[in-house]
DNA sequence: CCAGCTCATGGTATCGCTAACAGGCTCTCC
DNA sequence: GGAGAGCCTGTTAGCGATACCATGAGCTGG
């Protein structure tokens, strides 16, 4: 920085301001500066910046398992809006989720100075990591429930499931079986609560909940199960992935979807609707959680201390797997 | 740290060193220092260390679109390794894949005092942006080709695609279409090569190559154009997706698969086994690619001339959704 | 008993930048 | 024409750590 400003003819504090506060410098100054930098190819180290603003332009992100749809596309939306307002994004990815590992990842992006984190870990073991945070330190959870201690941005689980329910019933269907996603997942409980609802509000039997653990191979196993008990004609199931093992096992024991069962899945992958037959889906909008957790942390990171709660609407897409009961 | 080293009885130089080079303080010395930090729940300030030796713990990842398969588990393999070695990721994503972009991207990183970079943009305008590279900067690339100044961990595309061609062949096909990647990616150009050389080298017939875009929407949509042609009985797919949308427009025209036609995708994601029918495909170790990309850019970083280029040898998974030509 | 070594620790300078204040210049306006 | 208000720019100090060298204690060996 010395050298530039000795080639602008400037003092060290001149460069500084242009690159700051450019509105602070006579436009001349300002020209010399900035061809200076250029001619120099000047960079400003970013760690001094940090040491004496104690801001950095960084912030980080908490996360379980990146290669799961969701939250690798909720992190994309993260990145995207963090790049357009020049953010870098740190990651930090858990071997397990719980308490500990939580709490240790914050952390570990806490002693890189971040500027904030997002904490990306719709599991029930997320709201303990969230109770005692570092003091002045902005967190925003993604996906998480109602009852944390810090704003959240997520998809309404429960509209989406309720949805996804009444549309079978309006199909005619006597109940809706629900095969969910793993116990503590906030998401998964967050659908069963919807299903659960509407059918108890519309007087319906509340079947017994099947488990499943988001994997296409768990909904083969569960479906084949399914397949075997002829009073079943409707299945919700948590997400797309599981719902493609159900087809797959649904086919194999000579049901035929939609003729004798309707599916639904969760989540809208983009395969969704390239599987046999077409999916019909609950779609989630994951790249705009991750805009709005970022703008959530954002305002936070000013400062503010207004909203605490973004709902993004979930939207039912009605494809072929869907049909009027028999 | 001063406040640790008063309450430890030391000078602030003996806590840095408690914390840098244990070895160097006596082990009396050492525990008290160590309970004080402990005490005053004191962490050091990584940017003031980062301003004296210039070494961050944080590696930075270029990537394009980690909502993709591929590089969303590379990344993840990534972030894994460099936990275990206690580094940080900060990943700056592009917005387009050109020679622009990734300068940028590795700029915004370097920027920010990171140790390494690893580019994950399997694209040939990545060997453009890794032309001149700022001296000094430790780059390791993922997937790219064998021309590039930097070194490589890539899964051999060729090696891959000449196993899914030979087994398609062993089944009795006269010969093999091939639906590849955008052109311009490595990977999609690697695979072409590995399938066209068997051909050649079997002295069949090379049929006109079919370009999709990797997703499911364009197989689907040059599937239905194969489907007519009565003479293809053996389709080599670049990946998952695209294969799935292969099968299902088949299947729509009546083409029956493995009967009629055989199909073989790549990629191996989770859901392969659970397609319709079960997809015959080559799995990528995705995850060990980011492993060695990590270490090659350890060995880099460490100040390594070594090994450039670390292959991962891709495996032929045999489903159901091969057969032996009719 | 002391030169000469090792080992543990401390003092000081410094990394590159910006906050806070200081000062000089121009301009306005009575 | 001079006080006062702006506007730019410069000076100084310090952010929190580590590199480097100095220092003193304890030990060895002739």
């Amino acid at each position: 920085m010395e050298d530039v400003a000795e080639l602008a003819g400037v003092s060290a504090m001149t460069v500084s301001r242009v690159l700051n506060a450019p509105e602070k410098v006579r436009p001349e100054t300002r020209a010399r500066v900035l061809a200076a930098v250029r001619e120099l190819d000047y960079r400003p180290n970013s760690a001094a910046r940090v040491l004496v603003t104690g801001r950095s332009g960084v912030l980080g992100v908490v996360c379980f398992d990146t290669t799961l749809y969701g939250p690798a596309s909720t992190l994309f939306g993260i990145e995207q809006a963090a790049r357009d307002s020049d953010y870098l994004v740190s990651i930090a990815s858990l071997p397990a989720l719980n308490r500990t590992w939580i709490t240790r990842g914050i952390d570990r992006l806490r002693s890189q100075s971040v500027d904030g984190v997002i904490v990306v870990a719709p599991h029930e073991s997320a709201a303990e990591g969230l109770r005692n945070l570092p003091p002045g330190l902005p967190v925003v959870d993604v996906g998480g429930g109602t009852d944390l201690p810090v704003p959240v941005a997520a998809v309404d689980q429960y509209a989406g499931a309720a949805r996804a329910t009444r549309h079978l019933l309006s199909l005619g269907h006597r109940t809706v079986r629900h095969l969910s996603g793993p116990p503590n997942w906030i998401d998964a409980s967050g659908r069963v609560a919807g299903w659960r609802s509407v059918l108890e509000a519309e007087g319906r039997e509340v079947p017994e909940l099947l488990v499943g653990d988001w994997t296409a191979y768990s909904g083969y196993e569960i479906g084949k199960r399914l397949a075997h008990e002829p009073d079943v004609t409707a299945i919700f199931v948590a997400n797309d992935h599981m719902a493609m093992g159900v087809l797959r096992a649904l086919r194999e024991m000579g049901r035929r979807v939609p003729e004798d069962v309707s599916v639904v899945g969760f989540d809208d992958v983009p395969e969704a609707a390239y599987f046999w037959p077409p999916l019909t889906t609950v779609r989630q909008n994951f790249g705009e959680v991750g805009r709005q957790a970022f703008q959530l942390l954002l305002d936070r990171i000013a400062g503010g201390e207004g909203e605490a709660r973004r709902m993004v609407e979930p939207e039912l897409v009605v494809r072929e797997s869907t049909g009027v009961s028999r």
